[in-house]
DNA sequence: ACTTAAACCGACCGCTTGGTCGGTTTACTT
DNA sequence: AAGTAAACCGACCAAGCGGTCGGTTTAAGT
């Protein structure tokens, strides 16, 4: 097997194994031991790749974590008929994702954003960069649906986006644990009534 | 000095201080030593009074965290023109309380619930009661507005709670460390207009 | 076949952690 | 003043942590 090959193949095992416990245990409460000891690597194998467990973790969410809020999140904004459709679409789907998996902790961005919201580190950059990214989508998105007259022009869309994403960050965390199905509808049907006294209604100054 | 008096004191110093340090650091990240190294406290007197770190954690909750939450969230609830205006007020205030606030991490019950939302233990119940209190007198409030002709009928008050609280816990998360001035103006604008929406208009089915 | 470099091993190190315990001080009771 | 029970001290422990390092295996290049 080519060796840059079998490097990357290693690398991402040890990355997923690692973005899968630390979702579960959180950052601190993992340990590198407990990672490889799931995947029967060796400490050396370990530190032969990755210069610390902070510089793992950073190269787990620019690989992994970002890919996937950015699949889940920001690329489904894309589709749909209307914009109030294609983002209400976008997080019923994540909730439904989140209500069937037995072993949901939330929205790992909000989870690790939390656990590193402490103190100035680098980590807690990389995080805000990814919710950046949804944001920016968001906001353009909106934008986009005011020029084609789908949205009021009444709506400030920086404030809109700030308050989907905030929402879908805190029912997430209030989901676990909890009941999860019920939460889901209530939270979606407040986000619909939320999103839908934005569509037309005021057709205000041009 | 009562000796009974002097155990409530000594007990409280080391809760107040736990409490700081762990919103600060997060519980895992806060080690029993440096809480009374800081107090100038041994050992011996903390695992006189707490049988465990746990124990110690969870007797925080209730007695501090619990009335923290209830004095600024709950109890504020009771005053304004409207149910509408209690809300929003009772919110604004919690944020401009963390904005002008340099140590702020995020809002303390978010904090925890997201730190302890791995593997059932005991912690998660205590912090979930907690937020139990202050959905139901959300509910409360909004269905007696709606009798008394503030709210429309139309509103469904167990989602708007849900909703109402997720979003909150959510923007507390994204104000730590990023420009919290505007996130929290952006919000309270769309809160704002969320809530607005459900006064009076549709004066529906009795 | 020989070289070379990368992948990997696992014992080890220094440090911190939550928790224990025998002893000392403090303060209330009688 | 003596007795007693509490509050408190701090050395100590086993376990676990992130990280190191000298050595071994594997595999690609020549």
């Amino acid at each position: 097997m080519n060796n840059n090959r079998k490097r990357m193949e290693t690398m991402h095992k040890m990355r997923a194994k690692g973005l899968e416990l630390f979702y579960q245990k959180g950052y601190h409460a993992t340990s590198v031991d407990e990672i490889l000891k799931e995947l029967s690597l060796s400490k050396g194998a370990f530190y032969h790749h990755f210069k610390s467990k902070e510089d793992f973790f950073i190269s787990i969410i620019q690989n992994i974590i970002m890919q996937k809020v950015y699949a889940q999140l920001v690329e489904p904004l894309t589709q749909g008929k209307s914009p109030v459709s294609a983002i209400v679409d976008s997080i019923e789907n994540a909730l439904n994702m989140a209500e069937h998996n037995d072993m949901d902790c939330g929205f790992v961005l909000a989870n690790f954003l939390n656990e590193f919201n402490k103190g100035e580190n680098n980590i807690v950059k990389y995080l805000r960069d990814i919710v950046k990214i949804w944001e920016i989508n968001l906001i353009s998105l909106l934008k986009k649906g005011r020029s084609d007259g789908y949205i009021s022009w009444s709506v400030n869309c920086e404030e809109a986006a700030t308050y989907i994403i905030a929402s879908y960050m805190g029912i997430r965390t209030l989901m676990v644990g909890n009941s999860a199905k019920i939460m889901k509808y209530q939270y979606v049907q407040q986000l619909k009534s939320y999103l839908y006294a934005m569509e037309q209604r005021e057709q205000a100054v041009i």
